[in-house]
DNA sequence: CCCTGATTGTTCCTAGCAGGAATGTCCGTG
DNA sequence: CACGGACATTCCTGCTAGGAACAATCAGGG
């Protein structure tokens, strides 16, 4: 067992693995993806494919997960002690800031070089975005339910919900402004 | 002159010699990350030094910037022709969507693995962190005057307050919803 | 019953990037 | 004149993104 640090990202696909761990199967790297693309992708960026089976082979190292025995693809579960790691990592590893890369505000930024005709249809382009990323979401919390093994889940939903309005709140504001300007 | 795609960074250092092309002297590497850390943060992560150093010589091997002649450190200039480029850059080039990287949302979709008391606190830490931000966002954007220059520098430092107001509400919403749990 | 294309499952490769250590120089201060 | 701190740059290591490549399986159509 190497004991070198794990990325955020591993703990992530713990944290799914554990959510599942009611189910004795376990799953498969690929099907990680799906759920990470259809849960994580909006608080962490959903990591590449080939990352999933790295971040899993460090995982195994450290035996936080275990290969559910089977004769076709390799199904990972968590094991007892990957999930007091993830515990111990949750809440006494280092919370760090988020990490935002925001490509509309970094060429808002550089405004002057363009007209507000520009902008502003950028802007628009940036509001669609968010309306369908947020139809998104939705979808997402309308399938989850009240009971408590995913109401922390249905929590950060809303707030990821709450977030792409206060966005958008934001940016049409900017929009308003932007035909008050020469 | 090499004609590889350029990253963001690339890019949104361009941007910032721009802001400064009035001045014949140029910048060093070293100032040029003085002035990221400043703004830039905000909208997209600071880079690295030495990240910034690879980007020079790329935009420099492109010839959108050039050194100042001078016998001390390195200063760069954008060219007519960088300046160009950023502006077909900006408004030609794909917008991706915005990245978002946020540990405390991770922890909180794995919120059953713990208690609210952990999670409020935790919540709480958060809240600490985006007023300590906040503020420092607030000295820059006092700094920003209403010259056309900066004009929309300070609207997007504006729009800066407006994201971290927001998130504070939305964590404080949550705050208080961890109390009425068991 | 074979062809084709989509889905599942995994690995490999390449370039990029983070971030800290290492290396200097220069400058003011005790 | 030694020393700490700001300035300036490079180097190294390991992680990460992301697409290409490779297979196997499966479903539907001619």
């Amino acid at each position: 067992m190497v004991n070198r640090a794990l990325s955020p990202t591993a703990y992530a696909l713990l944290g799914l693995l554990v959510f599942d761990r009611e189910n004795p199967e376990g799953m498969t790297g690929y099907e990680l993806k799906q759920r990470a693309d259809f849960t994580l992708r909006y608080y962490w960026v959903s990591p590449a494919m080939s990352q999933i089976y790295t971040e899993l082979r460090k995982l195994s190292e450290a035996e936080f997960v275990e290969t559910a025995p089977s004769d076709g693809p390799t199904r990972y579960r968590v094991t007892e002690l990957g999930e007091e790691q993830l515990q111990t990592w949750l809440f006494h590893g280092e919370v760090g800031f988020p990490i935002l890369k925001h490509p509309v505000a970094l060429r808002l930024l550089m405004g002057r070089l363009s007209t507000p005709d520009q902008l502003g249809s950028m802007l628009e382009t940036h509001l669609d975005d968010l309306a369908a990323r947020r139809a998104d979401l939705q979808g997402v919390r309308d399938m989850l339910g009240d009971e408590h093994r995913v109401r922390y889940a249905a929590m950060v939903a809303d707030w990821g919900l709450a977030y792409y309005d206060s966005e958008a709140q934001i940016v049409a504001g900017l929009r308003e402004q932007l035909d008050g300007m020469d």
